[in-house]
RNA sequence: ACCUCAGUAGCUCAAUGGCAGAGCAUCCGGCUGUUAACCGGAGGGUUGUAGGUUCGAGUCCUACCUGAGGAGCCA
């Protein structure tokens, strides 16, 4: 918004130390407000930090201690004032308030309804627009663009094209999840749950590619690990087989920690996170295979520690991730999975073609599978054999096949949701904090 | 669909089957260094809904509604 011209440099509160002493303009909110006798404390917020004013009432005009004294938290204020580096603030400096615009008044008899106190988890996603402007909740939306940067940087730097999926698609892309449908001009449609079978196509076209983008599940999941809409990034690169995989995967995710870690500590820090379990997170990730994975559960039985005897052949439940990664400091990768509890497109082991060649990371705290991926079947005549097995319409499959009949390759790739990645790293134990608007089997509102 | 828990003031919660309460928020007053400030006062209630038991139900019983956590599925 354009405002009357100002005589003082307009800054943020985030840079208010490279003005100490001058005086400055600060355009943001009233965050809340202490007040002692003729001392007024304002806390002001601009998205980009917060600082404490002062209004002493024989420094300034009674219009001036009026009108803060009368400010409503939330409400909407172009503040001039002196910058003061003092000990006392917990961001090394106050302002001397000279001049309050008030640009926006909330109302007394309907105040904000996020308080500094405790709320329940119900009020505030019913609150989601407003509880964004909370510091806790502020610092994790910070931490997720900075993933999603160092994401982007990680793939750039590594010739990765970005080639973005459709997110209207025909069918199922794997038969297994349930998908949100919708009417496509008289036509049945879906809403993408992976864009993995349109990138294989890229991938072949271009080399290496990624994409990032929404992706839908309509499962009546109720977890802390679940949401209907979340964002997955998806690398797939021709010529490369599981254990070139494997190692991008290992790098990916010690890139995006050692990034957070390096430029995001602040908002680390207000949200609480222990950092020493993040400083772990560095290449090589301890590599076992399924097998190795069952012998650990069954050990973990037999001592006691896991409820469920595992036996070899199914998937791992949560309880079990929780277990396998919690033997280790950083992420796991768990690698060669029956083929029967994985997809049709996996390719199979060639020394054993019971197991498929796919590879899960398991974040450490019991944060679970972050990313899924697998070496895909090249051969034309294998996967019209697995799509009959999974009784999938053929027909929908043609185009995805022609990349078997076409210039076929050995390829791979994994997706990692970003959800859970930024859940893991910022330490919170539920993913709705990690989206600014969460879908989920119960809110669809705001 | 399954298991567990919850629903009382704007918010967070208390109340042995016997007068509906507190803290915070809001408003009024006090305090010149407050850090989720403090002190005094005021307003604020269809106890999720519908039945039932009882002299009497926020409390006990039944059904339903809404939500949370888990399991399953997955990223």
């Amino acid at each position: 918004m354009q405002t009357s011209v100002e005589p003082h440099p307009v800054t943020t509160i985030s840079s208010v130390g490279r003005h100490a002493g001058e005086v400055v303009v600060i355009r943001g909110w009233l965050y809340n407000k202490r007040e002692s006798g003729k001392l007024l404390f304002p806390i002001f917020r601009d998205g980009t930090g917060l600082i404490q004013g002062v209004v002493a009432k024989n420094a300034v005009p009674p219009e001036v201690f009026d009108a803060v004294k009368s400010l409503t938290d939330e409400s909407s204020v172009i503040v001039t004032g002196k910058v003061r580096a003092d000990e006392r603030a917990p961001g090394g400096y106050e302002l001397d308030v000279q001049r309050v615009e008030v640009v926006q008044r909330v109302p007394e008899d309907d105040p904000f309804p996020i308080t500094r106190k405790e709320h329940g988890v119900d009020f505030l996603m019913e609150h989601r627009h407003l509880w964004v402007r909370t510091p806790r909740q502020a610092a994790i939306l910070r931490v997720r663009s900075e993933i999603e940067k160092a994401m982007h940087d990680f793939f750039d730097d590594r010739d990765f094209t970005r080639t973005d999926p459709p997110i209207l698609t025909p069918a199922a892309c794997e038969g297994t999840s349930t998908l949100f449908p919708v009417d496509y001009f008289e036509e049945q449609a879906f809403l993408t749950q992976s864009g993995q079978l349109y990138i294989e196509a890229t991938a072949l076209a271009l080399g290496k590619v990624y994409s990032f983008g929404p992706t839908f599940r309509a499962e009546k999941s109720k977890t802390r690990r679940h949401l209907t809409e979340f964002w997955m990034v998806e690398p797939e690169v021709a010529y490369l087989e599981l254990d070139g995989l494997m190692a991008l995967a290992e790098e990916f995710v010690s890139h995006i920690v050692a990034r957070v870690l390096e430029r995001r500590r602040p908002e680390l820090q207000i949200i609480g996170r222990d950092l020493s379990k993040l400083a772990s997170v560095k290449p090589p990730f301890p590599r076992i295979s399924y097998d190795d994975a069952v012998q650990l559960l069954q050990e973990g039985h037999a001592k006691g520690e896991l409820e469920a005897k595992f036996e070899w052949g199914g998937d791992f439940g949560s309880p079990d991730e929780t277990y396998i990664s919690a033997q280790f400091d950083r992420p796991v990768i768990v690698h060669r999975y029956p083929a029967q509890v994985k997809a049709f497109y996996m390719e199979p082991d060639p020394k054993r073609p019971e197991l498929a060649l796919a590879c899960d990371v398991l974040a450490p705290e019991g944060y679970g599978e972050i990313i899924g991926g697998s070496q895909r079947t090249a051969s034309y005549e294998l996967l019209v054999q697995r799509i009959q097995q999974h009784n999938l319409p053929i027909e929908a499959f043609r185009w995805y096949l022609d990349l078997r009949k076409y210039g076929s390759v050995p390829h791979s790739g994994f997706g990692m949701g970003i959800e859970r990645a930024v859940a893991w790293i910022c330490g919170l134990d539920h993913v709705r904090e990690t989206i600014p608007f969460a879908r989920m089997l119960h809110r669809l509102y705001p």
